[in-house]
DNA sequence: AACATTTCTTCACAAATGTGAAGTTAGAAT
DNA sequence: ATTCTAACTTCACATTTGTGAAGAAATGTT
């Protein structure tokens, strides 16, 4: 079976698009003709389980947009050692921000955790779309900042909270993380160790 | 003796504007009309060690360019406890960014913890420059980027090493904080409580 | 079903960090 | 100089987290 499918039925499709705007119509609206657009640049594609979609060492081709299913983000340190730095579910952007912005090789990997569906427009078609000046740029910002906002509440969590806290937030706020995603990738995200992490969840019993 | 002290002096001006010049021309060349507009836009001021510029539960209004000195970021938690989210020295940018640009209240601080040198523009007038087509737009938008670099790598570290490593990390990057400001405050910002961080230091010497 | 692989848990011990009180030092204020 | 305050250290003890090995459980493969 192949890790990756184009999906090409006009009904999956759609129903794609339908949770994409509904997403994306929280933090701007985006008038017809300007969706129309999107559905040309965006591909919609089935991704399955445990698939990297984008390596270190080379230069990141696409904006990826969950639909459904989980995502991690993970690089390997001075010693070899993964180190999971996101983990997120669907409906979402999520892409290895830095380093699309800057067209600079990657050091992180992108990986479907769980099958994906995903929507994925490659960066040329992200400026294609900014230049002929379509609501993107705005909302671009609006990404980055959001995932600003995100990271700073991160550090404040990681500095103030202790590991049974942060991992009490967490399964709070995304459960189907817990899930879903293994629970190595789980430590390594809230800055636990694999063992540490078992045993909190064994005292919340 | 003021807190505040606008620098009229065209000789100090003239000083702390090259520093500035210095510093942003490494991220983006600046033309020298638009030099000229910078000058009449920013306003040279003296602050005095301890002043907080900008409080919690207000508008900030002003976009804060370290020219000397040191500044931290806090604000207080749920127990009323104070937590320092950023420290830097000059030259360089300090702002509550999130709030900035929302332009929402902050529930941040922003301190000098030293007596401080700072170039400072309103909000308006960062958008006034903006408008009339400046490169700022393009500035503002890499010190964003710059910015979200240093969450990522300090969620990293925060995740991955020891509050010794961490503290080693910082003495080496900024050695001028550990000589200017408080260890309290660099113990929150490392997320260490100050006796452990004391205990630390004991243990390098 | 049988096997292999991955994931998760458990354990005992080591290391790191938190806590609060007490004491010391250093600076600021008068 | 004296006093006052804030900053820093120190200590003993509690709590949290790390570590690596071993085994149990779950999942995938053939």
């Amino acid at each position: 079976m192949d890790k990756y499918r184009i999906i090409n039925d006009s009904d999956e499709v759609a129903r794609l698009f339908e949770i994409f705007f509904n997403y994306v119509r929280v933090l701007i609206e985006i008038p017809k003709s300007d969706q129309e657009y999107c559905r040309q640049l965006f591909q919609a594609v089935f991704i399955k389980k445990d698939t990297i979609i984008e390596t270190e060492g080379s230069l990141h081709k696409y904006h990826n947009f969950i639909v459904s299913g989980h995502m991690r983000n993970f690089h390997h340190n001075t010693e070899g050692k993964e180190i999971t730095t996101d983990i997120n579910d669907g409906p979402r952007f999520f892409t290895s921000y830095y380093h699309f912005i800057h067209q600079t090789v990657s050091n992180e990997n992108l990986q479907c955790v769980t099958d994906c569906e995903l929507l994925c427009i490659s960066r040329e078609d992200v400026e294609k779309a900014a230049n002929i000046g379509l609501t993107t740029k705005e909302y671009t910002e609006r990404v980055l900042q959001y995932y600003l906002e995100q990271s700073k509440q991160r550090i404040i969590d990681l500095t103030t909270l202790t590991g049974k806290e942060r991992y009490l937030k967490l399964m709070n706020k995304h459960p189907s993380i817990l899930q879903n995603v293994p629970l190595t990738h789980i430590a390594s995200y809230l800055g636990l160790n694999a063992g540490s992490l078992s045993r909190i969840r064994q005292e919340l019993l």
